[in-house]
DNA sequence: TGAACATATGAACAGATGTGCATATGTTTG
DNA sequence: CAAACATATGCACATCTGTTCATATGTTCA
């Protein structure tokens, strides 16, 4: 038999909703992909201007291929965005929400 | 030698600063600690009152031993602080940034 | 003090992840 | 069409990470 739910706190948390798996699964999905250095350094660059592949290779010193294989996690968490101009792949963050969360951050690692 | 610099958009960000290791490191280090489906359920039980070990570990049906570890993580990223009173360690988020933060990112997720 | 309870920690192992290399795909231009 | 350039992708490998088990540390109370 299971413990039984014994106290206030623990009822409030039943009735207001454990967390879910699927739910906590598409947030740390987000986190996930912000965190690790390469791809937070794309992310700050884009913060400021928009980038093809080699050129944010150039920018952090790092094989285009492995730039690439960042961006794609990034694509897929719906961070940044690349739009086709030629030969090139230009990219941006999809929106500034993402800044706002990174600004957020960056005050909440400074203190 | 070096591929020259050559264009607008990278003078712009030489000028502004290319993203830095620590910088980026720091900020990647919060990401990391909320990166992970389990200590975001932690996150969010705390989000609504604050629980001790096993409380958390009842809640989210985990080891004790699960649970101390990621609470670890997250105090080492200063997302958690725990506070003993007797034989129980009492957990709550450190401030709530923390729960603006997770706001902004449910948003995000859920577009 | 010793038993019972709550939490923390170290070791070990399976599974996930970041990176570079080689190569494929896509696009332009001669 | 072929050559040159930009980007994407599969593979391989070293490193990192989450979890459990066993045990240590801390606290209360009889």
């Amino acid at each position: 038999m299971d413990k039984q739910i014994h106290n206030r706190k623990l009822e409030q948390l039943i009735t207001n909703g454990v967390p879910e798996d699927d739910h906590a699964k598409k947030i740390s999905d987000f986190f996930k992909a912000t965190g690790e250095p390469t791809r937070v350094k794309i992310i700050l660059a884009l913060s400021q201007t928009s980038l093809s592949v080699n050129e944010i290779a150039e920018i952090l010193n790092m094989s285009q291929s492995g730039i690439s294989h960042q961006l794609k996690t990034l694509r897929d968490a719906r961070i940044v965005v690349g739009e086709r101009f030629g030969k090139e792949v230009h990219y941006r963050l999809v929106d500034n929400h993402i800044v706002r969360i990174f600004e957020q951050v960056i005050k909440h690692a400074d203190e």
